[in-house]
DNA sequence: TTAGAATTCAAACATACGTTTGAATGAGAT
DNA sequence: ATCTCATTCAAACGTATGTTTGAATTCTAA
């Protein structure tokens, strides 16, 4: 092994993973640059590249640290409810998927005191990020998670057609991702924003996101879902 | 004046605008060079400096020139269902003000024969854009329309607290945008994107947008609005 | 204590960036 | 035809980027 605590390798890893992270969110991927991070880590320039390679390594390594913990918690939620409907010989409802899939990451973004905070941050502007690699990443990253989600939530849904229900769930991802990225834009007109309660945001999206999943379904009479109505 | 119609001054600023909106929604802004720019619009590198003074400027005119266009959009329509409203001694329906603010943008980024889809794409993945300058313009840029736009929902759901409302429309930005930025997050699970008609998009958000606006309260018992009772 | 590997460091690498310059080119007006 | 002014152009500007290098330093293990 190289180094056992305080200083050496590790430590330096860390404090590069731990500025750029913040940094990309301050100022993006493209605009941070190596001199920023290491001048923030407090680390030498060319540790970057003696530890991660390329900027595109650090980039990936930045990601795949929190990304890893937070889809491992979204399995065990749904893998708790899809055992749970088990034993009762129900189906699983939609709202339980869903809360399995957003409530880890609301959490995450409102926990003050778990660093993964700025980065989900982070993860809700990079959903749209134009760059080719960083989005591939993603992608494959999020494959077997969104997979699994997806399949439960048809399964919930058994008359709704596919289609709509893999669009609404795109519709979320986007209310999500704004709700984590920052409050920027509406900022500016209303001054109301910043002393909220950062807790209150997990009820108020999820009850947003789920009348949008049971919202009647575009040129059908009907709705989406008829099994829930039991979030008071 | 300067030049009459074929070339001069005004078609290298057209080709130029035209360029770095497109390259901008591949790339992005930052990783967008001058060099990319004038390289695809097919005049000389300092014409853009020449025409537009910096980089910064060339990013805003690229903005303003379709912005301006798309919130007079917004505003006309909802003066004139204000107008309908006034007749008929009503009042002015949530759905009526989200459709007249979300379905301009839709319309122009579904339309093909327009130049503005490139555009929304662009505008979508702007929102969340970490560049301090853009978010500042961009929030000037639309401080009156999305004023006007709250003002007018906060009046047709009296009753309901106005930052729950403008909770809402945040996160109905955030699914807007995600439905015009791209499919790309999802499209690597499901196929099934592609192959759909664009035009089926509009209805698809919109009922989406109303049953999340629709949702009860978080907290409360009874449902924002009363009006609509349609799911399931 | 010493050999050896892991890590840090200052300096330089080649390349790309946004911008500026000054001469060449073009069309319109006198 | 000549003057004038807007525009285009090739070339260079200074600066910043990601990455590499080879020597200095620090830690580990024998």
């Amino acid at each position: 092994m190289s180094n056992a605590s305080g200083r050496g390798g590790l430590e330096t890893r860390w404090r590069i993973l731990d500025a750029a992270e913040t940094l990309f969110v301050e100022h993006g991927l493209e605009a941070t640059s190596m001199r920023m991070i290491t001048a923030t880590a407090g680390v030498n320039l060319a540790a970057v590249n003696y530890h991660f390679g390329t900027k595109e390594n650090l980039i990936q390594e930045v990601f795949r640290r929190r990304l890893g913990e937070l889809n491992q918690r979204r399995l065990a939620a749904l893998a708790r409810i899809e055992e749970g409907a088990r034993k009762r010989g129900a189906r699983i409802k939609p709202s339980q998927v869903l809360e399995a899939f957003f409530e880890p990451s609301l959490q995450m973004a409102t926990d003050q005191t778990h660093g993964g905070s700025i980065f989900m941050q982070l993860l809700g502007r990079t959903y749209t990020e134009p760059n080719a690699f960083v989005r591939k990443f993603l992608a494959a990253e999020y494959a077997d998670t969104l997979g699994r989600f997806l399949d439960a939530l048809y399964a919930s849904l058994p008359g709704v057609p596919r289609d709509e229900i893999l669009w609404r769930f795109h519709f979320m991802m986007g209310a999500t991702s704004y709700a984590i990225a920052g409050t920027d834009a509406l900022q500016l007109f209303a001054g109301k924003f910043d002393d909220e309660d950062p807790a209150r945001l997990i009820p108020r999206l999820m009850s947003f996101l789920l009348g949008g999943l049971r919202a009647p379904l575009p040129g059908f009479a009907g709705g989406a879902e008829a099994a829930t109505h039991a979030d008071d």
